[in-house]
DNA sequence: TGTACATCAGTGAACGCGCGTTCACTGATGTAC
DNA sequence: TGTACATCAGTGAACGCGCGTTCACTGATGTAC
């Protein structure tokens, strides 16, 4: 009666000495376990064991634990830029000036709960504090268009002034204004009490967060 | 050369084989741990340790780690409750009808915060999700009045229906539009991008966040 | 009022667990000649 | 084209750490008679 291993082997034995792709398979695992299990659950000695490896040859590719969980977040980061952009882009082609904007808010407000709905781990690992960390580069918390998230709703705030949908003297900090509502809806989501509601409510509730917000920034 | 204690003795050693009131000891260090450093720091071998008493003890009056983080966690709830009521109840006393009425939403929108602000740990500790826990009962979580912090935001958002500075057929659910705010500014200041901003930024911050949710409600 | 005794709060020692990290090593790779 | 060799990715073993929890115990307390 041998007790079942606890973790059953997800890859194939190597059968060569070099692992070959040991960085990016490390890195693919910490995002796996982020995505499970959110900032916590990346832990350098399970992604060595995800990659078949020996816990000390992750030092080959990391400095420290604290440099890939950076490299996780930053991936989180830019996967959220990357939902973001998808709404954006889902924009009806033929909105412009004022609804455009409109449009171009929700879009970012909608991409951010989204993606903090689908992806509670990845989501929480985005924004857990970590310190600074060598070789931690801007570039890569970014989407296709080489904005990260802060970025994208920034653009969405300009449009809104640029069409007197936001005064344009209260333009300054606007965005935290923003980002606290979807901040605060997305943990209550996923770590709070709106955990077991439905996604129609979930959706509703989304819809009308982003109207208030819209309507509290006009005037 | 003897090495310097890493946890200097905060409690004069006991004299008496009973300790006497150890569950509120216990409790009190518990809320310490959070205090300080939030939910993860509250650990039963620290609190047994500044206690006086060895670790296995706490077990005679928590029957595990997860029953005393959980009375932790009432005891910061019922903290922000209080912190909610004292601004309830700093109001000019001659405010009115609808005047009252706003005065209440941001006096609770100010208590949340400022309780976020100048108790981080708490305020964490608050909103960590736990398993439920025998024991573990609402009235803890309270303040003076009898409520919890989502029960005086509701009582907030009636009075605001009551003088039509919300449509009432829109009251239902508008406690989660209201908290998303208050919750999401709370986490950009103590955990996210406003770390470092000055107390008058986040007064400010504060102050127009509130409006754009009175405003961005009423209609 | 005194004493036997049940109760149970706290002790001391130990457990298994899993983590991040360091050390001296081995052996596959690719480059210089 | 063949070979010597430097490089460095991965190995194997071990470290110290601190946690939550369990066990059999001890000794102070307060109650029943």
């Amino acid at each position: 009666m041998s007790k079942p291993a606890k973790t059953p082997k997800p890859t194939p034995a190597r059968t060569t000495f070099r692992h070959g792709d040991l960085h990016r398979t490390l890195l693919a695992a910490g995002i796996e376990l982020a995505r499970a299990g959110g900032p916590t659950a990346v832990i350098l000695r399970e992604a060595t064991r995800r990659a078949g490896v020996a816990p000390n040859a992750a030092y080959r590719h990391f400095s420290s634990h604290a440099e890939l969980l950076a490299a996780v977040r930053a991936h989180a980061l830019s996967q959220l830029a990357r939902a973001i952009e998808a709404e954006i882009a889902a924009i009806p082609p033929r909105r412009r000036g004022a609804a455009l904007a409109r449009a171009h808010l929700r879009a970012v407000g909608i991409g951010y709960l989204t993606f903090a709905l689908h992806q509670p781990g990845l989501f929480r690992t985005a924004f857990t504090n970590t310190q600074p960390v060598a070789g931690d580069s801007d570039k890569a918390k970014t989407g296709a268009s080489g904005l990260n998230p802060f970025q994208l709703l920034g653009h969405a705030l300009d449009l809104m002034a640029l069409h007197r949908l936001l005064p344009p003297r209260r333009r300054a900090g606007v965005e935290y204004l923003a980002w606290s509502a979807v901040h605060g809806l997305a943990f209550l989501i996923i770590d709070g009490p709106l955990h077991h509601a439905s996604p129609a409510e979930i959706a509703t509730l989304s819809e009308r967060l982003i109207l208030m917000v819209e309507k509290g920034l006009s005037s």
